[in-house]
DNA sequence: CGACCCCTTGATTAGCCTCAACAACCGTGG
DNA sequence: CCACGGTTGTTGAGGCTAATCAAGGGGTCG
């Protein structure tokens, strides 16, 4: 996590502790486990340490609302600190390994260190803007749109830690899954992804997704990149 | 906006002071007036204190994505505070007047008064779950759930300030508002409306709603009140 | 090897959109 | 005061997108 923060400022010593702080302990789990359910009254957070995740909720006509894929670094189960009760809940896409710690901790983040709780909540802005970018998907573009939006979304945010030039990602997502995220049945996903590759501009091989034609596919998606830069110049002085 | 915070802490007079440092500017705007554009490169935010917003992305196709709409109290603005540029805009739905201030201001807040940063954290993230609910209702559920859905929300929220017993409220809206803000066309909001109407969940007279069957049109939705508690359990001290 | 999961494709249905027309209401200006 | 244009609400008809239902194939794990 000091690794991800530190690409927007740089750390002071005692601010890298204090993070440190956060990540002394590591729990496991198996592709498809759920780290924690809606309505669990756990009072912890997670930091990704490995593989993917993501969180949804459930709704009463049985179907299911994937808010968001997790990978490592990011700050997992931050939409419940505010709450007694977990709002969503968190299963494991791939095998992987999490640091949990408790609220608490984070209170003595706020307490001592305004500049990377400032931050902490500015990152927390961004994942708000980019389900605002989501909704704004789901509710008005066509099926290929969010198919392709979403698509955009994981490679700009794989590029974060894999690097500016990432064209070929490994997409561990069932077109299920993928469905649950942008409001479409897996049979509509797969007849989208498939129209994706005849017109060009992706290619696939497996559940390896290469980017062909990345001008076309961003210009059909109007989609931006939330994590590219954020603004860092309201922060408060470092401690 | 010190008194909506007061509903979940009880402030030290150092607190109280901070946040009326944020109100001591007042701006008005007619209904229809855009406070700011997107991508505009204000540092300003607005405390609401009176009239009815909303913020909104504006799409490639030309479709319009309502996000929120903001009552009185409410802070609007704060999703851009963590980019360079405005990533919504923000309009008046009828006339209005806000308390503008700058980024910088939040910072000294983040600085000096740890409980209330926190604090304001978990109200953001109160914004986002109620983001996350609108993005299930539009991603998984039938248009007359979405409606009743955004009228749940609107009565949730209204009865903060109006009261627990709150039944019969005025909605300044159109129904293309509606519309854009639940992912429809007017003409099916319309439809919906008059389907919820003629089973005697609401009844509408002019702008005016009132609830008829609160029981029934909350279980068709199964809306979850996101304002009702926040847990300050986890908050540091106050200064 | 069998069971299960996931992908794929086809046929049909349903929900919501589009287009269109008209009524009601509002603020504006003559 | 009334005429007017513009906006909003309402309703109908028809079309299209995406859902549903269904069936088969490939891969993986026990």
């Amino acid at each position: 996590m000091a690794e991800r923060l530190a690409h927007y400022v740089t750390l002071t010593p005692s601010e890298e502790e204090a993070l440190g702080q956060l990540e002394q302990q590591e729990r496991s789990f198996r592709r498809g486990a759920t780290v924690r359910g809606e309505n669990d009254l756990g009072r912890e957070l997670f930091i990704v340490q490995k593989g993917w995740l993501y969180s949804c909720v459930l709704l009463s006509n049985g179907s299911r609302q994937i808010m968001r894929f997790h990978f490592p670094g990011d700050v997992v189960g931050v939409t419940s600190l505010a709450f007694g009760r977990s709002i969503d809940s968190i299963t494991a896409v791939t095998d992987a390994v999490l640091c949990p710690f408790d609220k608490d901790r984070l209170a003595t983040v706020f307490e001592e260190h305004p500049r990377l709780s400032a931050l902490i909540f500015s990152i927390s802005l961004a994942e708000r803007a980019s389900l605002a970018d989501r909704l704004a998907s789901v509710g008005r573009t066509s099926a290929r749109a969010r198919v392709a939006s979403l698509l955009c979304e994981l490679l700009a945010r794989l590029r974060v830690t894999g690097g500016a030039d990432l064209l070929e990602f490994h997409v561990p997502l069932t077109q299920e899954e993928i469905g649950d995220a942008t409001g479409l049945t897996a049979v509509h996903v797969n007849r989208m992804m498939r129209s994706l590759v005849d017109d060009g501009l992706i290619a696939r091989n497996g559940s390896t997704i290469r980017i062909l034609d990345e001008a076309r596919l961003t210009a059909e998606v109007n989609f931006i990149n939330r994590y590219a830069q954020l603004d860092t110049s309201w922060l408060p002085g470092a401690r």
